[in-house]
This record gives C-alpha cells, sequence and structure tokens, in this order.
DNA sequence: TGGGGATTT
C-alpha cells in the first residue's frame, strides 16, 4: 500500500449532540443517586438543559498526572519500563493509599450505599469506570458489618488477571497481606486462607464452587461484576443465584424472611443500561448510581458513511496528529490484517511529515472483549501514541489522555453458534453492529483523565440505528461447558436474565452428550457421565481421554488434550512471514492429521533444554519449576517457539492444564504415563471416541460429508490436511465463514467406526 | 487458502 500523502479532507462534521445512554433515566426501577450533592445539581442543570452531554467533572476531581509534559522528549521512563495497569492508575503519584480511597469518586457516596445495600436483597450497581466500585464495594461492605462476623465477600471477574491484580491491590489498600483478609482465586492459582473474607474470583470459579455448595453457603454476599459483559457464565450464575436467594432468605413475601438464619446479599455491577434488565430479572432491585471520573468528551461523527475504514482512520488520524495538542490516540479496528496495514501506512506517512510534528509510534493492543476498562490499554510514549486493538466489537479508534478517538462503524465480528439441522450446529462469525451502550462506554474512555475527543467514522444515523445494550453471547465451546456443568450438578435452573428460552439447543447438547456415552436414553447420568464430568473440560474431550485409559495412551491424549483446551492457538501466523512459516512448521507435520502434528509440537517442546530426559525426569522437573533453573529452560524455550513460530503461551497453559488434568486422571483411576509410544493408531482411535459427532466420509466428488448430519465441510486451509483426500476424518470443529470448514483435523481409517459408542447409540 | 477474545473443583 503505498498511497501519495494523505490529503486533508473534512470527515467530520461539527460535534454531534449525543444523549449519553448512561445517564438516561428510565421509570421503571428505583434509582438512587448517590453522587454527592454537588454532582446532583450539575447533572440536573444538564439535562434540565435540553442539551445534556457528557458529564462536566467538578474541578476538584480533575487531576491529570501528566500535564503538558508530553512534548518533552522520553521524560516519562515509566511509561515505557512499567505499563500502567490497573492498580498504577488507582494509586496516585504520592498521596497515601487511605487518602486515595477518600478521594475516589465513589467515596462520597458510601454512607447512602451502604445503606441501600443493607435495606435490599438484590442491588444493581450502575457505576461508570473509574468509580472505583469494585476494589471500594467489598471493603464498604466488610467494614460496615454487612458481612456479618465471618461471612466470605465474593465478587467475581470475568478475567483471571483482572481478579488478581484487584486482590493485590485490594488487600494493600487493607493492609493485610495478599491471601490474608483479602484474597483471590482463579484457575491453576488460589490464594486465600481461612481469614480471608474479600474474595475475588473468576465467576467460572464460582460456578465450580456452585458444584460442591448449591446455596453457597459461606458467602454472606455475592458481587457480581462487569455483569454488562454478559457471558453465558454469568447469566448462568445470575440464574443461579436468583434460586439461592428464594433458598437461602424465603420468597420475601412474608414469614421466610424473618426466619432466614443465613441470608445472601447479591450485588449486581454493570456499567451500562444493561442495568435495567437485571434489575428487573431481580424482581425490580434498585439501581444505584455511581458516578466515575468522567472528563467531557467532544464526539464527532463522520457526515458520510466510510467505506474504506482503514484509510478513513488514516486520515482522521493524521487530520488529529497535526492540528489537535499531543496525546495518545486509540484506534480500534476488527482484524489484524486491518491492524497491520494501517500500521505500515502510518509509518509511511510518518517519515514524510515535515518537521517540527511529534514523532509517531505505534503499539499494538489486544483487549479481551467487552472489557470496559482502559488501563490495559494504556501504552505511554513521550510523544503520541497510536494504540490499535484488534477486538470485534470496538471496531473504533479511540483515545487516551485528553486525545481524539474514534470509532469504525460496522459490523462487529462476534462468534455465534448456529444449531445445525441434526449433527449438533457449529461456530459462525457473524457480523453484527456494534451497540450504543458499547460506543458510549468507549468515548468516555477518551475523558479519564481529562477532556477529550471521539471521532466515530460513522454516521449520526448510523449511530441511532444501533441496539442499545448487546446481548449475551453464546458459542459452541461455551454452550458445551455449561452443559456439562448442569448436567453434572444435577440440572440447574435454566432461566437466563433475557428469559429466552433455547430449548432446540439444549436439546442438541443433550443429544451430544446422549451420543458420546454421558447421558442415557432416559437422559440421567451414566457413570461415564460422571467420570467426564470430572475433568474441566469439553465433553468430547474427557471422552477422548477416558477412552485413552483402555487403548494405553493417556500420556498421548494428555499431550494432545491440553493442548486443544488451552485459549489460544498453537501456531503463530503472520501474513508476511509465510514462507518461513511453512518451513518451520514442517517438520512437526504428521501424515494423519493435526492432531499428531500438536502432539509433535508438545513433544517437542518437553524436549526443549533436557534433551536426555525422559517424561519421568521431566514431569519431576515440573514439580519443581520456581526455580532459578527453570528460568533458565524459559527462555531457552521461548526462544525455541518463536524460532519455529508456535505460541510459547499456549504451549505453557497446555502444561499447566496438564498437570491438572494428571491429578484428575489419578483419581478418576487413570494412568497419565500410559503411553503408547510412536504408535498412533491408540491415540487417532481415543480421539474418535470423543469426536464420533465430527466425523466425516470423503464423497465421489472429493469433499467430504457429515457422517452424523448431513453438511458437507471443506477441510480449513490452515489444517495439514488441507486439500488431502482420505477415506474419512474427523475434526475439532466447524467454523463457517463464506464456507463450512473444519477445523483441527485428522485421517483416520473406516474401520474405527464399528467401535465407536456413538454410532450404536444413534439409532436409539 | 483463512484467522474476535476470554474461562473451568
Amino acid at each position: 500500500m503505498l498511497p501519495s500523502k494523505p490529503k486533508k479532507i473534512r470527515l467530520f462534521g461539527s460535534p454531534a449532540k449525543v444523549k449519553s445512554p448512561q445517564l438516561k433515566r428510565k421509570a421503571i426501577p428505583t434509582w438512587v443517586d448517590v453522587s454527592d450533592e454537588e454532582d446532583r445539581k450539575q447533572r440536573r442543570r444538564q439535562s434540565g438543559g435540553g442539551k445534556q452531554k457528557h458529564q462536566q467533572q467538578p474541578q476538584a476531581q480533575s487531576t491529570p498526572q501528566h500535564p503538558q509534559k508530553q512534548h518533552s522528549q522520553i521524560s516519562h521512563p515509566q511509561a515505557h519500563s512499567t505499563p500502567p495497569r490497573k492498580k498504577a492508575r488507582l494509586s496516585g503519584p504520592t498521596a497515601p493509599i487511605q487518602e486515595q480511597r477518600r478521594l475516589l469518586p465513589i467515596a462520597r457516596g458510601r454512607d447512602a450505599l451502604v445503606q441501600e445495600i443493607r435495606a435490599n436483597e438484590v442491588t444493581v450497581l450502575l457505576g461508570e469506570t473509574g468509580s472505583g466500585k469494585t476494589t471500594q464495594v467489598p471493603q464498604y461492605l466488610l467494614e460496615s458489618g454487612l458481612a456479618g462476623a465471618a461471612g466470605l465477600i465474593g465478587i467475581t471477574q470475568p478475567r483471571k488477571v483482572a481478579a488478581i491484580a484487584l486482590a493485590a491491590r485490594v488487600s494493600a489498600e487493607q493492609g493485610t497481606p495478599l491471601g490474608g483478609r483479602v484474597g483471590y482465586a482463579v484457575r491453576f492459582d488460589e490464594r486465600a486462607g481461612p481469614a480471608t473474607r474479600i474474595k475475588y474470583m473468576t465467576d467460572g470459579m464460582l460456578a465450580r464452587e456452585l458444584l460442591g455448595d448449591a446455596l453457597l453457603s459461606r458467602y454472606a454476599v455475592i458481587v457480581v461484576d462487569e455483569a454488562h459483559e454478559r457471558t453465558l457464565r454469568t447469566d448462568l450464575l445470575l440464574a443461579n443465584l436468583k434460586r439461592i436467594l428464594r433458598e437461602r432468605n424465603g420468597d420475601g413475601k412474608g414469614k421466610g424472611k424473618e426466619k432466614a438464619a443465613n441470608p445472601l446479599k447479591v450485588v449486581i455491577m454493570s456499567a451500562t443500561l444493561d442495568a435495567e434488565k437485571f434489575s428487573r430479572f431481580f424482581s425490580n432491585a434498585k439501581i444505584i448510581y455511581v458516578k466515575g471520573r468522567q472528563h467531557p468528551v467532544k464526539i464527532f461523527h463522520s457526515v458520510q458513511g466510510q467505506t474504506d475504514y482503514v484509510d478513513a482512520a488514516l486520515r482522521t488520524f493524521f487530520q488529529i496528529h497535526v492540528d489537535q495538542p499531543p496525546g495518545d490516540v486509540l484506534i480500534f479496528l476488527p482484524g489484524q490484517e486491518d491492524i497491520e496495514s494501517l500500521e505500515q501506512a502510518v509509518a509511511l506517512f510518518a517519515r514524510q511529515l515535515p518537521a517540527g510534528h511529534a514523532e509517531v509510534s505505534c503499539a499494538h493492543v489486544r483487549r479481551a472483549p467487552g472489557r470496559a476498562d482502559a488501563e490495559d490499554l494504556r501504552l505511554g510514549t513521550a510523544q503520541r501514541a497510536e494504540v490499535h486493538s484488534r477486538d470485534q466489537h470496538r471496531r473504533d479508534v479511540h483515545h487516551h489522555p485528553r486525545c481524539p478517538v474514534c470509532h469504525r462503524h460496522g459490523k462487529s465480528k462476534e462468534k455465534r453458534y448456529l444449531a445445525g439441522s441434526s449433527g449438533g450446529g457449529f461456530d459462525t462469525l457473524l457480523t453484527r453492529d456494534i451497540t450504543k451502550s458499547n460506543a458510549m462506554q468507549r468515548a468516555g474512555r477518551a475523558g479519564r483523565e481529562g477532556p477529550g475527543f471521539c471521532y466515530r467514522l460513522y454516521t449520526e444515523d448510523a449511530f441511532r440505528t444501533m441496539a442499545p445494550a448487546p446481548s449475551p453471547r453464546s458459542c459452541a465451546a461455551a454452550s458445551r461447558g455449561a452443559c456439562s456443568s448442569c448436567s453434572a450438578s444435577g440440572r440447574h435452573a435454566g432461566a437466563r436474565a433475557d428469559g429466552r428460552a433455547r430449548h432446540r439447543r439444549r436439546l442438541l447438547r443433550l443429544r451430544t452428550l446422549f451420543l458420546l456415552g454421558a447421558l442415557d436414553s432416559e437422559r440421567a447420568i451414566t457413570k461415564l457421565g460422571r467420570a467426564m464430568a470430572a475433568f474441566p473440560l469439553e465433553p468430547a474431550h474427557a471422552r477422548a481421554l477416558l477412552a485413552s485409559k483402555d487403548l494405553a495412551c493417556t500420556a498421548e491424549v494428555l499431550d494432545v488434550v491440553s493442548v486443544l483446551a488451552a485459549s489460544g492457538g498453537l501456531f503463530v501466523d503472520a501474513a508476511a512471514q509465510r514462507t518461513g512459516i511453512a518451513e518451520a512448521r514442517r517438520k512437526f507435520v504428521h501424515p494423519s492429521g493435526d492432531h499428531l502434528t500438536v502432539l509433535n509440537v508438545v513433544r517437542a517442546y518437553a524436549a526443549v533444554g533436557n534433551e536426555n530426559d525422559t517424561r519421568e525426569e521431566a514431569e519431576e522437573r515440573e514439580r519443581e519449576r520456581e526455580g532459578a533453573e527453570e528460568k533458565v529452560g524459559r527462555s531457552v524455550r521461548k526462544e525455541w517457539a518463536r524460532a519455529h513460530f508456535v505460541n510459547e503461551r499456549t504451549l505453557r497453559e497446555a502444561r499447566a492444564i496438564r498437570t491438572q488434568l494428571v491429578v484428575v486422571c489419578r483419581r478418576e483411576g487413570l494412568d497419565p504415563r500410559a503411553s503408547c509410544g510412536e504408535r498412533e493408531e491408540p491415540v487417532l482411535l481415543s480421539l474418535a471416541h470423543g469426536l464420533a459427532q465430527n466425523a466425516a466420509l470423503i464423497a465421489p466428488d472429493g469433499s467430504y460429508k457429515q457422517i452424523i448430519g448431513q453438511t458437507v465441510v471443506k477441510i480449513h486451509p490452515s489444517s495439514v490436511m488441507a486439500d488431502k483426500k482420505v477415506p474419512a476424518i474427523i475434526y475439532n470443529e466447524l467454523v463457517y465463514t463464506n464456507q463450512i470448514y473444519a477445523r483441527g483435523v485428522s485421517s483416520i481409517p473406516k474401520s474405527f467406526f464399528a467401535s465407536l459408542g456413538a454410532f450404536n447409540r444413534r439409532e436409539a
């Protein structure tokens, strides 16, 4: 891409009059505003005036931490060395920790807040980001005795890092060591003890606790944070909380209430209008509004819709760069390819910029979907930074301290599950519009440290037609996981916050479990099903692992399944280095397909740095992981992974998962060391037991057709099996983009099918 | 020849 100098084109009209949906009050639930009096007056003035925009911030709250210093070259060493995270932002430069707590916006409403929560069973807390609600509310509850003498306060987070960072911060605020009064629990890592009263945890972790204690009786308060992200897990959690409230507190109409010996309080925290949905779900629970640290943000909409949004973002960026005072610019784009091409273009034009303009540096940032906070994005630079984010929801251009933000309208990509006609469905990347609440939240981000701008690369009309708020996401993986925990715990209430029954899909899930042998024809859980549920794995993977017992290849199946269960992809892909990648990868490729290719990578990775170790020695080594020697090994492995274009993060995660699975294997009577050596057949057969639903036979025309289900599938180009013609395949998943692709494919002999239970059960 | 991202006793 070698375009000419960017022409200065006016993309934007005058600032839009945009009402923030966050601030709009609807009559349905009760609203309580716990902001201080001054704020309330101000807001009344604004909304009364009819042209409310973003709230003005009282001067006292305006504490820009880097006032105007961004002109000086590299005068912020910390901007590079320690990318500030949530912690850094919360802690001001010098103020003592208790002083900082007092300065948080939420502190002014503390008493009112505690009073409201005390008076209500369920409270919905609508707080702008930066209000301090996530760190402070649990402490207020504890300090005011709301959790009783020994009750736990659990705060769920959608992400591990957030749970850990928050626990560390709050621990410091309490002046106790982490794992003392304040602790956390995430997968693979728990720091909480008998003294722990405030526990930050991932929502999945609480779901797991639910299996052991259906009433969560140790908890006096459950705080569901970031509820607006609407994952299936949070929705299921909310449904469970509703049930628990009924059982522990009585029905609230009459005698049950006084009798409750161990009542539960629930606090739902949300950053968007969704608050009202949550309120309705919990019988019109009170909504409490907490003001955040929000500076005014001027919003501009594009005069016309932009078709080439990368080009539009490029022009916008330089317009901002030349015309506006220095500061970072944050740009959101939907795909990696867009990000790379924009980055190249920016670098190219930046070099041609006349002298006197600040230099431009670029940084990529990945963001979690739906994440509301901006802290993770804050890569400071001495100059103006351009930060791109790949994130399906936010294909916008955004910005940071005192800076402009642009939004690219559009369709965001979202993984959805399409229920197939019969053989189970498949995931597809659907293109969807972003929502108003997404858009407003993002615009707000430009005002975190001072007044900012937001440029949306879509028209005002486009904004008006957006849906107000996202609906819960669901994709095959999530649903399958949820299903396994549902059936394992004896069928939980299926009520969802939205109330939309997805009956058909649920039936398909049950069918999957039946075909795997986890449920019998009466839909009761079988012995095999119980064993499957013992593993923190998708049913298909758990089934494959259990099949490995009789086939004496548990070690190998563990290797494969732990990678499949890890979150990221195994292989790194960068368009620019495609030939090098193919070359480096060739030595791992196994003729039977992707599963054994994965196994080859895992084995090679395990051997790095300790070529002569046996598996036993390697396991030994794993046990003493924290040592200094291990650190050396780690850097060697890192280098190895880089050289071979494999994702080391994925491999490390897979290792942690494997270690966890080994423990479960031992308990379930599987020998995790049982190995079939170099024989491939037992491994493939085990996997086929789990993936029987995902099997296809070649048709005369060379395409593959599902055995269960009638869909014609094509092997995904990323597979080592792409373009190969074999009699039969199994695959990990189907992805629908412009065709229906099978990903994670292995060739299997047709003779396998006779021994797979799924095909006998199929007739039943 | 094609790729949003989290999470699990």
